[in-house]
RNA sequence: GCGCCCGUAGCUCAGUGGAUUAGAGCGUCUGACUACGGAUCAGAAGGCCGCAGGUUCGAAUCUUGCCGGGCGCGCCA
């Protein structure tokens, strides 16, 4: 929508194609169009501000040397003569690249696309609305949110704004594990903790969830409920603590994910769907397909036949049904309410169910490529430069919410987005406390905060801010100016790459690169200066790195300080 | 044993087919405001990109093998 680059893109890769018509090239390569063109950034200037390498890529395909194709194509660039708006040198250089050297023009045209389209520069159609459920966290309700389910938090939700902001259609879903034996568990170990606030001798068993939460959350039904407790009957009582510590472990989690600033479209129950007979009726379908045989008193869903190495259990052989024949019916669930693809972020501890959920899948018909997992690799958290131990069975792990205490929602964001999804993250829990340049949150943040400085001491000193949007850009000239608009304008390219690649961590390096050429700027040149054009100039400038460092802080789930 | 992920500067990691010179932060060393916020900046040192073949005009990037690390491989979720 405002992608400058994409209008430059569009400029070299058309006269290329014509070169390539006009010098009789392009008919022998057959299928071939624009999109078949690389455009790429330059690292250096002295190789321009574009190249493509589209000579080198037909040396084989034409069987001519790189250099002569590269010459033959620019010449007959050169004869046609294409209104161009931004080319206005072509060279040829190495081995075959075709460098474009632009026109200032580009530049000037970028800062103005930031200022008219603010918020919005960055966002774009590319997705055309595909629909996208993408579930992410679903951790059972057992047991207070974790750091390793923060880190799937951080993430989800990031890659929800990102595809959201590339056109797709993204609804955010957590599952929960409300169905599972797990919750008899949890209910037995309140109940077992409110026996033992009564005075009365238990013996706490092994298999109890051994957590202080467990004897907040008695407590607490103690204070609330306790003359019905007294007269509840064994089983009535069972059940009451079932219900209330899965309650009450929701609304924990709920608040806590809320604290961190991040929200659900859709809460799912699992046990509704259990309730509703779908797990029943997807193994009906499967039957009714020739999907399922029944061995060793077990009915066995023929997963090998869609890719994995053996076929799995759908129902055990006591007539319960496995994890497996739940997830299917889930995912069947979730393709049924019209979604195009599903994106599930999972811990690398559920790799083995990738293949047999997807086998179920197709199975029932849909495309295997309908669900897409992508396994979020664990973390450490490092405490001066010792590793944090966390112990789920032991009842000692640091909360999310600990985490949030500790450093911040902010900190702790950034440091979870910062590598690669697939990458083990060492958590420096001392580095992302300090209130320093080793920190990279606060040396963004404090960028955004020094812009918005910037402008409060120029309204002080009476300038007009509102003619900055009609300032006369050609007054940018540095070196310094110059590469920061190059950055602002790779930025909606930038978040489409993270968008494809679900690649968060990308989008926290940009960040972090532009603050980093913004410090650099004001360092060595005044913004607010004696020449009343080129402040105006630079203060259109620095207002268009505002924006931008306040999208993507925004796209990133981290907020944008005007003060600190 | 099989599958997936990782192996890049002392440390933590980017870069995953492009151009002499492979980047950033931390750590180490040297410097910079009587001027818009020093939570900042400038500079230096530091690399057989795990090892060995292959594909390619071109490989840290693709491929094969090996070495090292992590995680999976249930009628548990």
């Amino acid at each position: 929508m405002y992608n400058v680059v994409d209008g430059v893109r569009r400029e070299i890769q058309s006269g290329i194609i014509a070169g390539l018509a006009r010098s009789g090239i392009l008919e022998v390569l057959g299928d071939f169009t624009e999109n078949d063109i690389p455009v790429e950034y330059t690292r250096e200037k002295a190789h321009g501000d574009f190249a493509t390498p589209i000579a080198l890529v037909l040396a084989g395909k034409v069987k001519r040397k790189p250099r002569d194709i590269a010459e033959t194509i620019v010449e007959h660039m050169e004869t046609g003569k294409e209104k161009t708006r931004y080319v206005q040198r072509v060279e040829i250089a190495g081995p075959g690249f075709i460098n474009f050297f632009l026109g200032r023009r580009w530049l000037e045209d970028v800062l103005r696309a930031i200022m008219e389209a603010g918020s919005t520069y960055g966002r774009s159609r590319m997705g055309h609305g595909t629909r996208i459920l993408l579930e992410f966290v679903s951790a059972n309700p057992t047991g207070p949110m974790n750091i390793v389910n923060a880190r799937a938090a951080a993430v989800g939700a990031s890659l929800a704004n990102i595809l959201e902001a590339s056109g797709y259609d993204v609804s955010t879903e957590y599952y929960v594990n409300d169905a599972g034996g797990q919750i008899n568990v949890l209910g037995r170990s309140c109940e077992l903790r409110y026996l033992e606030l009564k005075g009365e001798d238990v013996e706490f068993p092994e298999w109890g969830y051994q957590g202080s939460y467990i004897v907040d959350i008695a407590r607490l039904a103690m204070d609330k409920h306790g003359k019905e407790l007294e007269a509840m009957e064994t089983e009535e009582r069972a059940e009451f603590f079932r219900d209330f510590a899965l309650s009450r472990m929701l609304a924990d989690q709920k608040t806590s994910l809320s604290r961190f600033g991040v929200e659900f479209d859709v809460w799912f129950s699992e046990r509704k769907l259990v309730d509703a007979g779908a797990v029943s009726e997807v193994i009906d379908i499967l039957k009714q397909r020739g999907m399922v045989y029944q061995a060793d008193d077990a009915f066995w869903l023929r997963t090998t036949e869609c890719g994995d190495e053996k076929d799995r259990v759908l129902v055990k052989s006591d007539g319960d049904y496995t994890y497996l024949a739940g997830d299917i019916a889930y995912h069947k669930n979730k393709l049924e309410r019209g979604f195009d693809l599903l994106i599930n972020i999972w811990g690398p501890d559920h790799h083995g169910h990738v293949t047999p959920t997807r086998a179920g899948l197709e199975a029932l018909g849909y495309p295997g490529s309908s669900l897409e997992v992508l396994l979020l690799q664990f973390l450490s958290l490092m405490s001066r430069g010792e590793r944090v131990k966390m112990s789920k069975r032991a009842g000692e792990f640091v909360t999310m919410d600990d985490l949030i205490d500790e450093v911040g929602s902010d900190a702790a964001r950034y440091f979870l987005l910062m590598r690669n999804i697939e990458s083990h993250l060492e958590f420096d829990l001392g580095l992302a406390k300090e209130h320093s340049q080793a920190n990279p949150v606060y040396y963004i943040q404090y960028a955004h905060a020094r812009i918005s400085s910037i402008f409060r001491q120029a309204e002080e000193q009476g300038i007009a801010l509102s003619d900055v949007d009609g300032s006369d850009l050609s007054n940018l000239a540095e070196d310094a100016e110059l590469d920061i608009i190059r950055k602002l304008a790779a930025y909606p390219d930038e978040v489409v790459m993270s968008a494809i690649e679900r690649t968060p961590n990308r989008l926290a390096g940009y960040a972090l690169d532009l603050a980093g050429l913004f410090h650099s700027f004001y360092n060595s040149h005044r913004v607010i200066n004696d020449d009343s054009d080129l402040t105006m100039a630079r203060l259109a400038l620095s207002g268009a790195v505002r924006t931008v460092l306040a999208n993507v802080l925004g796209l990133l789930g981290i907020s944008a300080p005007h003060e600190m």
